[in-house]
DNA sequence: AGCACGCCGACT
DNA sequence: GTCGGCGTGCTC
């Protein structure tokens, strides 16, 4: 006898686990896991749809109880069952429960009921509901009043959203809706795709002989009977786009569609402008700021077969096309290609693994590699294309190196160089731009007392919060804001001030040097409104500033040709994090700001101010040699035995109450000390996360290094039915994440 | 999600 | 006593 796991469905949380269905004899041979099944559920007997996701031969529970599977809804090859297969293999890999994975995959599903949107609405004169909630509330109807009175102020309430807000149920609506008091509205809105805007500036240019030879690469490795990735290395302004638009063109020629991912802060217009030049209304794109409804009609489009082309964030992986041929995952080193939630999967090897399952090729690209990408390329995992010629063969900027400690030896306390300053004068004699970056990651002004050192804190979360606008403190994990405190809380004293570092301080001192000179802003709290990233950009392109300051943001993907002085105001800020990763951070978001100048016809220039002039990382990014880098790092990384080394597996416990979560955590350690004797694992912690405490929900942390990516699987695999047993765990949450 | 069950106040 | 709303728990 064979048992079936089914998932029921995917949009509710409370049937977030699968159950068990007998598989019967003529559907024992075709059955798979990822299959549609029909099934009956509940007490009703009522027919529903359900994701197989697994097959045994035993019975979890008492046997008669065990319904059988009506029949197959679906093949095994269908784009959902492939997608089926990737959730399961996401789930497998990253740790995560099989509905979460498939809620990362499908999220079509959820919307699938929702296509007919479901919408409560009053059905009588407003004065009659007026009325009848004045009668209501005399009574005990609780749940109806509530109901109503939410239904006066907003006319309209969605379905679900009521269900969860307002404790309304079922029998609820249904009374009422018997009545005639509501009715129900569905509603079905294909909303508009993104308009494409004016594309006629764009020009097709023939490919470089580099960028020729590069395709031809590629074509030869997808002619192979198994084609491995491709990774493109190719420096700023190499133009990796023409070479993936050429690949694209080959893979839709042969009927197949193509993914692009592209980083969400690179996902602009100017951007996504010359796929639109060449592909037009095949394209379709999918940003965040996109409903889940919204996103769903993209996809929906992309199942139909209107588009071929899909462009989007690290989501966009999970478009069902019928036939994909090709992804590309341009930027490939962005860490916001790995996802910050459970299944906390990456985008490029969760790529590969459908391009397996597809039968597809992946193409990532990237000037700065990450490490992880550059040794799988070196070990030959990877099949490794190279683009080194800059577009018309211009210079790279010319950088100097600026040591801060020099600075203050010599008297010089302000954020900017004399140097940096100096060469910003020349600039903006000859009416030529600069841009300002400051490298900041997440160490905004943060305000503390000068007497006895105490730092304002956010009350949940353990970061300190930032200066913004107006003196208001804000915390940028939860939003929390209170006003300025005037004397330390404390110590009583009055020497209470922020620790200057943000952009506002930047443009105050520009400001004072300079008071000639126009300023332009771009950080968390410009950027706040939508559309007005775009704005700032327009505006500095446009010449109605002499200089843009700004975080990150600024040096993604901009041309602007007549800026030909970058200053890095503080290019070690984020060399100063505990993560293993930060020097390769450090220097990519030096090389892209660096390799930012010099676009135009001028030759550009660069300053680098810095506390650690000698880092290597440093060193490299100041002349774009990423060869030296690489092997600097990787030999770091072998001697810490930090990935690509070795593997790492950061088991993630969090909860409300302190004490029990800390007691849980050491627990776990303690079994995974039992269930693993072999001493090649590194248990490191438990311990804090960087951030302890989040939204009053404290976070702790076990780290566990081993050279074998199976072992750790194995040993995540354990910890799921331990704590899945033990009782102890009920208000933990724990998460597992891979690198 | 959707249904049955059982608790509890209101009313014949 | 019975009726009916409303929260709760279960569905293989």
């Amino acid at each position: 006898m064979i048992y079936a796991d089914i998932i029921i469905d995917i949009s509710s949380d409370k049937l977030d686990r699968s159950f068990q269905y007998r598989v019967p004899e003529r559907l024992e041979k075709t059955i798979k896991a990822g299959m549609v099944a029909a099934i009956p559920f509940g007490n009703a007997g009522r027919v529903c749809k359900g994701y197989v996701i697994g097959l045994s031969d035993k019975p979890k529970i008492a046997p008669e109880k065990i319904k059988e599977i009506s029949e197959i809804c679906s093949g095994e090859e269908t784009t959902e069952s492939r997608l089926i297969a990737l959730a399961a293999w996401m789930r497998e890999n990253y740790g995560s429960t099989m509905i979460q994975a498939l809620r990362t995959v499908l999220p079509i599903q959820e919307k699938i009921k929702a296509k007919e949107k479901k919408y409560i609405c009053l059905d009588i004169s407003e004065e009659a509901g007026t009325q009848l909630l004045k009668e209501l509330e005399q009574t005990r109807f609780k749940a109806r009043t509530r109901l109503l009175r939410e239904l006066l102020e907003k006319k309209r309430l969605d379905y679900t959203h009521a269900a969860k807000e307002l404790g309304t149920t079922s029998a609820v609506v249904k009374k009422f809706q018997e009545q005639g008091i509501i009715r129900i509205e569905y509603d079905e809105i294909m909303r508009t795709s993104l308009n494409t805007g004016d594309i006629s500036g764009e020009r097709r240019m023939p490919l470089t002989d580099e960028q020729e030879a590069a395709v031809k690469q590629i074509q030869r490795e997808w002619k192979k009977p198994s084609p491995k990735p491709v990774l493109i290395e190719g420096v700023t302004g190499s133009g990796k786009t023409q070479v993936y638009i050429k690949l694209i063109e080959q893979t839709l020629s042969q009927g197949k569609e193509a993914i692009v991912l592209i980083p969400e802060i690179a996902l602009t217009y100017q951007t996504v402008r010359r796929f639109y030049a060449r592909f037009g209304d095949k394209v379709s794109v999918i940003n965040s700021r996109q409903s889940q409804g919204e996103r769903y009609d993209q996809f929906k489009r992309a199942k139909k077969g209107e588009v071929q082309v899909m462009i989007g964030p690290r989501s966009a992986l999970f478009t069902p096309f019928a036939s994909l041929g090709l992804i590309i995952i341009d930027e490939e080193h962005e860490p916001s290609y790995k996802s910050e939630s459970t299944p906390r999967y990456h985008a490029r090897e969760t790529a590969i693994r459908r391009a397996v399952l597809e039968h597809a090729n992946v193409v990532m690209g990237s000037a700065t590699p990450s490490v992880e990408a550059y040794s799988k390329a070196m070990n030959g995992e990877y099949s490794l294309v190279r683009l080194t010629t800059r577009y018309g063969s211009r210079p790279l900027p010319r950088v100097s190196i600026v040591d801060l400690r020099e600075e203050l030896k010599a008297g010089n306390r302000s954020v900017l160089s004399r140097e940096l300053r100096q060469k910003m004068k020349g600039r903006f004699e000859k009416k030529e731009q600069v841009m300002l970056f400051l490298n900041r990651r997440g160490y905004a002004g943060f305000v503390s007392c000068r007497s006895c050192g105490h730092v304002m804190k956010c009350p949940h979360c353990d970061v300190s919060l930032s200066e913004h606008n107006n003196e208001r403190l804000l915390c940028h994990y939860c939003g929390y804001e209170t006003g300025k405190p005037r004397i330390c809380p404390v110590c009583g004293s009055p020497y209470i001030g922020g620790f200057k570092a943000g952009t506002q301080q930047i443009e105050k001192v520009v400001r004072e040097d300079f008071p000639e000179v126009r300023t332009l802003r771009m950080d968390f709290d410009t950027t706040r409104t939508k559309g007005s990233y775009e704005k700032i950009l327009a505006a500095f392109a446009a010449h109605e500033a002499d200089i843009l300051i700004g975080t990150q943001m600024i040096v993604k993907g901009h041309d602007f040709p007549d800026v030909t002085l970058m200053g890095i105001v503080a290019a070690d800020l984020s060399l100063n994090a505990e993560d293993y990763r930060c020097a390769e951070r450090t220097f990519q978001l030096l090389c892209q700001a660096v390799g930012r100048g010099g676009r135009g016809e001028k030759p550009g220039e660069a300053v680098i101010q810095t506390y650690h002039p000698d880092h290597y990382s440093i060193q490299a990014a100041a002349v774009q040699d990423y060869q030296a880098f690489y092997e600097e790092e990787m030999s770091y990384r072998m001697l810490l035995d930090y990935p690509p080394a070795a593997h790492m597996l950061a088991v993630l416990g969090s909860g409300p109450e302190d004490e029990k979560l800390v007691q849980a955590m050491y627990y776990l350690k303690l079994y995974i000390e039992r269930i693993y004797r072999e001493n090649d694992l590194h248990i490191i912690g438990p311990a804090y996360a960087s951030v302890g405490k989040v939204k009053d929900i404290y976070r702790q942390v076990i780290y566990l290094k081993h050279k074998d990516h199976k072992t750790l699987v194995h040993i995540k695999d354990q910890l799921e039915k331990y704590i899945e047993i033990n009782s102890g765990f009920r208000k933990i949450y724990i998460q597992f994440d891979f690198s």
